[in-house]
DNA sequence: GGTTCACGTTGACACAGATCAAAGCTGACA
DNA sequence: TGTCAGCTTTGATCTGTGTCAACGTGAACC
């Protein structure tokens, strides 16, 4: 299983588990020192991705699922005519590959929108300590079903609200995930294009960039270009409860 | 963990795992005889349910995960002001209520659409057995992973499919799940109202009613409320192959 | 410093699907 | 057998978002 992962980078053992700074967000929560000794045997292999690189595409065989360290993604279904499904955007400490379980194959693609680098798990690897580990395999699932119930929000977004409360419910997710990462609640860059924000909210890129215009006129939010400032969170939360129909 | 089950209907042992025509579909896939003989300790309390009636509800506190054995059901999540986003209908052989582990709360509605009855499996226990039980263990994985899958098919029927596409990838899914099942794949009865075909596809009764006899027009179905017959398969995926955009 | 290219914004118009309304069907129950 | 309630169908009209087109902007590169 190793030996399929050799062209990847050299352990760098300073960035074990048990010493990342995100080891309260990622697979390591909740596990005792002694645990997170036995995590670092696990995950001893990195890798950089550059922006615009895949990590793996629809259809490679599943060999390991990947924690992003630093950087963002997004994971995209493409049909054959073209047309893309982005099903979801990834930052750092947040799991990709849980996809390429079922069939032993990845059905999706997972691709940096900035360079990055991910913690490579092998899965057969991860099965076996968490056969070990109660902990590890209790917090395992506990992150496949946090990405079923986050797949549920989206099929909401997607199924049941309208334009502007889509961007709204998109805008406050981000935010909420960069402040648990220490970040800004109210001040972030992007990394996605107008084009990717429509195709994961179901939206066409002109009618994004028209609600952004929109939220800008009303005092909500700045924007340029890439950069947002959210200025009325409480407004972004109203326009998602006082849905008139 | 027993204890809180227990007004549950007692076990019937001649429905144990190991006996269950299911088992080729469900949890004990692939397992070998002797650890079928473990999971019928496992999975040893059934549940019926009647028709309307919720097997668990948003907010319940979660203790077990359900395998189907008969009947049919929804899960949907509510908005407060009472939209419903159907997040998927469940047949006999599927599992219910993996969006309760991440949380320890389920986090939708499962709701009989007919008679049925589920096999409970405390999921304490799966996790203690599938630290034993290597193939339990990797099995539930995959049944997680593709409803991740899953998730993002309905992903992108909502993002970028159009009514009729919609309608025709849902016939087409029930088609080949009852297939499976060894009932017809050309006639059956559908168990949900329009209404519910429509918040699952993101479009309204009257759309789905209107897709339905536009289909019966082409000769592609025969419709009488809910008994649908499929006369054109091939019909049927040409719709989702041939957009033209 | 100008050119290029990818991305973003804005306007005008079109259309798929929503909404509103009315009538039909079917099964349950008295 | 009649009535009722819930579900479905169909028609007429409305509207949010898509489509098409033109122009703006900023970063990268020679």
């Amino acid at each position: 299983m190793h030996g399929k992962l050799a062209h990847l980078t050299v352990p760098q053992l300073r960035e074990a588990c048990s010493q990342c700074n995100l080891r309260e967000l990622c697979l390591p929560m909740g596990l005792t020192d002694h645990e997170l000794g036995q995590l670092d045997e696990l995950v001893n292999l990195r890798r950089r991705i550059l922006r615009g690189q895949h990590i793996y595409r629809c259809g490679d065989s599943f060999e390991a699922i990947y924690a992003i360290k630093t950087g963002f993604f997004k994971t995209d279904v493409l049909l054959e005519d073209g047309r893309e499904q982005v099903t979801g955007f990834q930052m750092a400490g947040e799991i990709l590959g849980l996809d390429g379980i079922g069939t032993e194959k990845h059905t999706c693609n997972a691709v940096a929108l900035e360079d990055s680098e991910v913690c490579i798990i092998p899965f057969a690897d991860l099965e076996n300590y968490s056969r070990e580990i109660g902990a590890l395999q209790h917090h395992f699932h506990k992150v496949m079903s946090r990405e079923i119930v986050r797949d549920h929000g989206v099929m909401m977004l997607l199924g049941i609200m309208r334009a502007e409360e889509r961007l709204a419910a998109f805008l406050l997710n981000l935010s909420q995930r960069f402040t648990a990462r220490g970040y800004s609640p109210t001040e972030f860059n992007l990394r996605m294009t107008r084009n990717e924000i429509g195709s994961y909210l179901g939206l066409k890129l002109e009618t994004v960039s028209r609600a952004f215009s929109r939220f800008q006129d009303e005092g909500l939010i700045t924007v340029h270009q890439k950069h947002i400032q959210i200025l009325n969170v409480g407004g972004l939360k109203k326009l998602l409860s006082e849905r008139r129909v």
